[in-house]
DNA sequence: CTCTCGATGCGCT
DNA sequence: GCGCATCGAGAGA
């Protein structure tokens, strides 16, 4: 049941639920890729819901297409996209088959195989390692090979227990990237962890001496 | 710190 | 063709 890390898998019930409460239950789980016996993970910091043909943001806002099929199926698996010519994320698949939906995984903090991450993101500290959706993918190797990949019953790419955040630690703000608008500016879907250092866009923890707090 | 811009390929109109 | 759920370099304050 065990792993040395001392959790086990994920289930998928986590997962088979409504978007945004997967969204914040999946913050604090592990996210584990095994690369040639090696095994990379992190703790899942920041995540994104996109819900349905409705959300104007979501790739199922087209319709279902080869692209999209995957979100319409089975929730725990992965949905994996190009995206800007040159960057892949990740997302996992939520909900019950026919309803297109799936949170992206958006940051992680790197708790086992870092010197196989700082390979594969040359250059980088380890805190801008897997601080974003296409630089975690980089670091953990996720590419289309990986799409549609069963998350929790896999064994290249899969979820861990973990442990889920409290309430309060959870910090909830709209969605990063997308082009203004009702659906951009309005809607809270985006969840991290509150003072995770390895959030997208995070600031630093303790600002430095002398440093300006924004006025509001 | 902030802002702007280019890279680069695929899905869709 | 156009736009994109991004990232990193460079310039300026």
């Amino acid at each position: 049941m065990t792993n040395e890390t001392g959790m086990g898998r994920l289930s998928r019930d986590v997962l088979a639920v409504d978007t945004l409460a997967a969204a914040r239950g999946l913050l604090g789980r592990r996210l584990v890729r095994m690369i040639d016996g090696q095994r990379l993970s992190g703790l899942i910091v920041e995540t994104e819901a996109y819900i349905g043909e409705a959300d104007a943001a979501c790739h199922a806002s087209r319709g279902r297409t080869a692209r999209t099929e995957v979100m319409y199926g089975p929730p725990g698996h992965a949905y994996v996209y190009f995206i800007y010519g040159m960057y892949w994320c990740l997302n996992v698949v939520t909900e019950r088959e026919g309803c297109p939906a799936a949170v992206l995984i958006r940051g992680l903090e790197p708790l086992e195989g870092l010197e196989v991450m700082r390979r594969q993101r040359p250059g980088r500290s380890d805190l801008e390692l897997t601080n974003g959706p296409g630089k975690l993918c980089r670091a953990l190797g996720i590419d289309r090979r990986l799409n549609g990949a069963d998350l929790i019953l896999g064994d290249e790419l899969y979820l861990e227990e973990g442990e889920p955040l409290p309430e309060r630690s959870v910090v909830a703000s709209p969605r990063i990237g997308l082009k203004t608008g009702e659906w951009a500016d309005t809607v809270p879907w985006r969840f991290h962890v509150a003072g995770n250092r390895y959030v997208s866009h995070a600031r630093p923890a303790v600002p430095r001496a002398g440093a300006r707090l924004k006025t509001g």
